[in-house]
DNA sequence: CGAAAATTTGACATGACTCAACTGGAGTGG
DNA sequence: CCACTCCAGTTGAGTCATGTCAAATTTTCG
């Protein structure tokens, strides 16, 4: 079962009792995503907050003239959602789509309100996470600010080189922040070494 | 005095009772910073978190060639550190300075950390304060990757009113990823519309 | 007042984008 | 399981946004 697998990652950092366990069991639901399904699309109100068990998802943004901007990915045990939408309960103006047909385990945001009231424990667990993904965002920004395409992606297949085999080259470029046109360039140039 | 700042702007959010106001006065500590001050050099550790009182600092990184490249900055009722030093206890690569002479009032992380422990209400209103944290640099990211440097600019412009008139163009800059010279010269076309 | 920093300006260089055309391989329906 | 479509990847020519360097000018703060 799916959520077996939560309940391990939560175990691993906050070793849960038996009432925890079962409130876990009872609060999350599980969903299968197809490829190209989506769990969330622009102007809906982003309702959940969702742990990957498997596959691959990521989120992006569409700008005016229709490109995509890859803001995130999440594969197994990960967690991913739209927090501005989620928190203020305002239309998103981002997409979340699988990639890779993916088993996910999904709570409501009021579910989500009981355990942090209710449970110290959780409440601390998801201030650890997402301090860790606030981390990863401003080293991200940061490498966009300092370095050229060519070193980005340098970066992003040592940081990454699991995801850097799961995904197509144009959803790094775009992960990136470049052209999949320009990734080829760089990738034609770096094979020259 | 300072700490009666803090301890309203606490209050605002989680209402304080008598005791959890002497914890606040009793764990944070008061600082002046002189302009050009710092309370974070690279290769130190980050060992507080700070609220600014008064006054304007910057976060910054050096890059290889020496520019400079702000991530952050911080005035009156915001908070400031270089959260991986933090938490992980490793040497910081990041500068805190001061713009303008601050007061500012410290916490050491135990402290926090006791905080945290002790108090429910602590922990939720900073997972609060850095989820805000997070969707603000996420958009920072997304504006970043979409919008060019004159967009970028007016963007701030609207967005950050009264910083704006407090900060040097090449603070402004350095903040938007563009050199000063080349936001000189959006400004002197914007001039001319 | 005087030094240091901020701002402006111009000539030139380059990283990265756009558009269009071509190729090859992967997924899908019959 | 084959044929077909379609999408990812590549390549090249031309262009644009932004950077670099250097020098002159103005502003700011001690």
């Amino acid at each position: 079962m799916s959520i077996e697998k939560l309940i391990a990652y939560f175990d691993r950092y906050i070793p849960l009792n038996k009432k925890e366990k079962e409130e876990i069991v009872s609060l999350f639901f599980e969903n299968n995503i197809k490829r190209k399904g989506f769990i969330l699309q622009e102007n809906e109100v982003c309702k959940h907050h969702t742990f990957v068990v498997s596959g691959l998802l990521k989120m992006y943004a569409v700008d005016r003239s229709g490109t995509k901007h890859n803001i995130q990915f999440a594969s197994e045990e990960e967690w991913i959602n739209d927090m501005g939408s989620f928190h203020l309960e305002n239309p998103s103006r981002l997409y979340i789509e699988a990639i890779e047909s993916s088993v996910i385990l999904q709570i409501k945001k009021t579910d989500l309100i009981y355990l942090f009231t209710h449970y110290r424990k959780f409440n601390i667990d998801f201030r650890v996470i997402i301090e860790n993904k606030f981390m990863e965002m401003q080293n991200r920004l940061l490498q966009n600010l300092i370095y050229t395409g060519e070193e980005r992606y340098l970066l992003f297949l040592r940081q990454y080189p699991t995801l850097s085999n799961r995904l197509p080259n144009t959803q790094i470029a775009s992960y990136l922040g470049i052209t999949p046109e320009f990734l080829s360039k760089i990738r034609h140039s770096l094979s020259k070494k």
